[in-house]
DNA sequence: TGTACATCAGTGAACGCGCGTTCACTGATGTAC
DNA sequence: TGTACATCAGTGAACGCGCGTTCACTGATGTAC
């Protein structure tokens, strides 16, 4: 499963002046919409650097590599993400009710998925952290760690024990959150709101029955 | 969304004495050991044939590029993996209990799981179907289709009227299975048949409230 | 059963191109006095 | 405020390599008589 493929994937230079922070950007941008337009399987960093207007070998003075860019691509976006995450568990912490809580589920799987539309690539750049080995890493710990963040919270408002059933339903059940907003973005023939409020659906169903079963 | 990339996914000649069948499965098959190996993002026909243990040309005798051939590695993999799920609902025709049907979700999910696992690089595979925009439409062309035999399914057994939402229901749920397949597959840090038996028992509980809502 | 012939299957060699990567360099920006 | 200097940022040119693709070809297999 786990081939061993390293690849260098930490940033070289950290862009210091203004124009090399612009430069930076222009990169992670120029990678973003060639994701989405030629693919995963065929980008370049000629072609990145190209598309930034800059030459290659300035690229290569912030990435060593095209995984690097990728890498801080997603990096980027798992974090919006969990950003988005942590301040609707935040919100939640105000309410007393655990049922109000569930209703509101299909409000985090919306705003994930703002997040995620709003970042040019954003599913590409998913689907790049699943295909890429190297990669794989980012989307894993990042679901990791939200995962953590709600169980503790369940523990905390719901009052339940801090089990191993307990984590593996919180795991799975972010996982499947996230497979909601992708499925959300990914299908053409379905209106994304109607997934996303059916997706709550089953989310609620399932927590429900997992919490007056724990 | 659907970058108008197109690619000639059709295979060429197809292979007719035995000699060329095998010939044939070893492309094929060592596709499936490069994606495992080196991924998606650099798998080339070059490799695919030394692989192989053929010359380039003789590749080219029967996929047009390499796109083709993972074309062909994954619709042979859905049709694997829809085979399972219709064998199946083939077999729950012949129980009388809707609430034994469901109990029986997490035997579709193992099945499904085992038959990616079998195939190697099942996951590779899966991903390449999502990560490579001129491949999308096979995995998504399969799930609709296996949905869309659930929904029949459901209504013959449980007598539900052919609805929008039962369409909906029956989509999420299958999309969802495949999810709680993949993370069986792609999670080192979780015991696979968990995952498989939480996954069911969230869609189990999905399915309860949506019956009893409809 | 033997052989001539048609068709199927695979090869060797070649091509132009874009790839990743590095070099010594020029130019831009910031700062010490 | 002006200027010399250090550091940061980006360039032009070059390299060897593997890529996809095609050609005219040889060899293997099947079949008609």
């Amino acid at each position: 499963m786990s081939s061993v493929r390293s690849v260098e994937l930490l940033e070289k230079n950290k862009p210091q002046q203004a124009r090399a922070k612009r430069t930076y950007e222009a990169i992670l941008a120029s990678a973003a919409r060639l994701l989405v337009e030629i693919g995963v399987e065929r980008i370049s960093t000629n072609l990145i650097a190209e598309g930034a207007g800059i030459t290659v070998p300035a690229l290569y003075r912030y990435f060593p590599n095209k995984y690097a860019v990728l890498h801080a691509l997603g990096a980027a976006l798992m974090d919006k993400q969990n950003s988005a995450g942590e301040a609707w568990l935040a919100e939640q912490a105000d309410g007393h009710d655990p049922g109000v809580i569930i209703d509101r589920l299909d409000d985090l799987l919306r705003r994930t998925y703002e997040v995620t539309l709003a970042q040019e690539g954003g599913v590409e750049i998913i689907q790049a952290l699943r295909a890429v080995a190297p990669l794989r890493e980012v989307r894993l710990t990042s679901h990791q760690l939200f995962a953590r963040q709600l169980q503790y919270s369940m523990i905390e408002r719901f009052g339940l024990p801090d089990t191993e059933a307990l984590a593996l339903t919180a795991r799975l059940a972010v996982d499947m959150g996230y497979a909601v907003v992708e499925m959300a973005l990914e299908t053409d023939d379905l209106p994304p709101e109607q997934v996303l409020a059916e997706g709550a659906n089953m989310l609620r169903a399932y927590v429900l029955a997992r919490i007056s079963s724990l």
